[in-house]
DNA sequence: AACGACATAGTCCGGCCGTACTAACCCTCG
DNA sequence: CGAGGGTTAGTACGGCCGGACTATGTCGTT
């Protein structure tokens, strides 16, 4: 009798991980060996599970789904992991395969083509649904806004004015003038509230709860 | 034997339904007796099963949740129906409320508050967590933005300049400020950008995806 | 060493924003 | 009927925004 394909769940709802966990417990030869609610655990169970695939949502308390498969990879460069998201934000796409992923679902996803989306990671196969590749295909040269922009772009998130972002970052106004305006030629947008708007869509940035 | 208490599903995520399904499973004397993925298919089930509860997610194709809520009430006014939502925005919280939601629950919710909010329902009761009761609790009087200023609010995410809501809605640029200023002053935002996270966050506009 | 990208700073200016007034015209509610 | 809220419109004004220019210093790359 073969082994059976270990899969690890990483989601912080408790609806998602049953959901996941029922439709694997219909394969034969599948089976969840372990369920972390956060990056942090997902890090902790990985070292002693050792699982073949790793189903990772994006949006965790605290550390990240990108940022705990890059850690989860960084330890171990053969680890197959899954990323689930909600919504395909360019940015978020991008920065989930960069972080080392085999995939990007949607949690629209539907039983088949999980499964089929696991067993081709299980293989070292990638697996990019048309849905979420037309999302990249969109932006064939990545929007890279630098250190210095995200600062001011979370700035001008919350609402704020030229001058205040100045005093926070403590850099005059003028210079806060130029990075607005390279954020918005990077971002296609004519003004600052269209800019924070596109930032948001494409998960460049996060509204905090 | 007594009849067992019938539950219908209502969200686009196959994967929520099969999480959701899962937990009723467990209850000896539930089913699930339909599965909607919208709002209008929601209403055809609802009317030919008759479930004794329904779970319904917010954001749905077409009409959301709330819509579909209100739209089943007014048929059934005896309909017991659990909203399910991923976030808690203020506004969000209470048009479902307003709708004849009898309980809001988050997708983070665990097994037994689920099963016991169910109970509660068929019975009649309302529940309301006491994470998402906090988000109530904050706006005793309740922001309301009028017609008028919801159309403006809805072109001022889209990154418009008052000018150019004026011409959408053809009234003149003056008058566009007359409902940005009363904006600002409901939702105590100091400028549009603010109104615009604002809004987002309380769950009074979406974002178009 | 030279080049480009980034960050910093400044000035100037046209245009947009937000506020403060006044002033109508509908509604609805008491 | 009068009071109040919503929608429309106008004018005026100070302030902020965004663009266009120049300029300097620091990196890392070629």
């Amino acid at each position: 009798m073969p082994e059976p394909l270990r899969v690890m769940l990483v989601d912080d709802h408790y609806l998602v991980r049953v959901g996941l966990a029922s439709i694997i417990a219909l394969e034969g030869d599948m089976s969840v060996c372990a369920e972390a609610s956060s990056g942090e655990q997902a890090l902790e169970l990985y070292r002693a599970h050792r699982p073949h695939v790793t189903l990772m949502d994006l949006r965790l308390p605290g550390m990240n789904g990108s940022e705990a498969t890059q850690a989860i990879r960084a330890e171990d460069a053969n680890a197959r992991i899954i990323v689930l998201s909600t919504y395909a934000g360019d940015e978020e796409i991008y920065t989930a395969l960069q972080a080392g992923a085999m995939a990007y679902l949607l949690k629209s996803v539907e039983r088949a083509e999980l499964i089929q989306a696991i067993r081709k990671a299980a293989l070292g196969q990638r697996h990019i649904p048309a849905e979420v590749a037309g999302r990249l295909a969109g932006r064939v040269a990545r929007t890279q806004l630098s250190a210095r922009e995200l600062d001011v772009l979370r700035l001008m998130v919350t609402g704020k004015r030229n001058r205040d972002i100045g005093v926070v970052l403590d850099i005059s106004e003028g210079t806060v003038k130029i990075h607005v305006s390279s954020i918005l030629g990077k971002l296609c947008a004519s003004d600052r509230t269209e800019a924070v708007t596109v930032a948001l869509q494409r998960g460049i940035v996060q509204l905090a709860p």
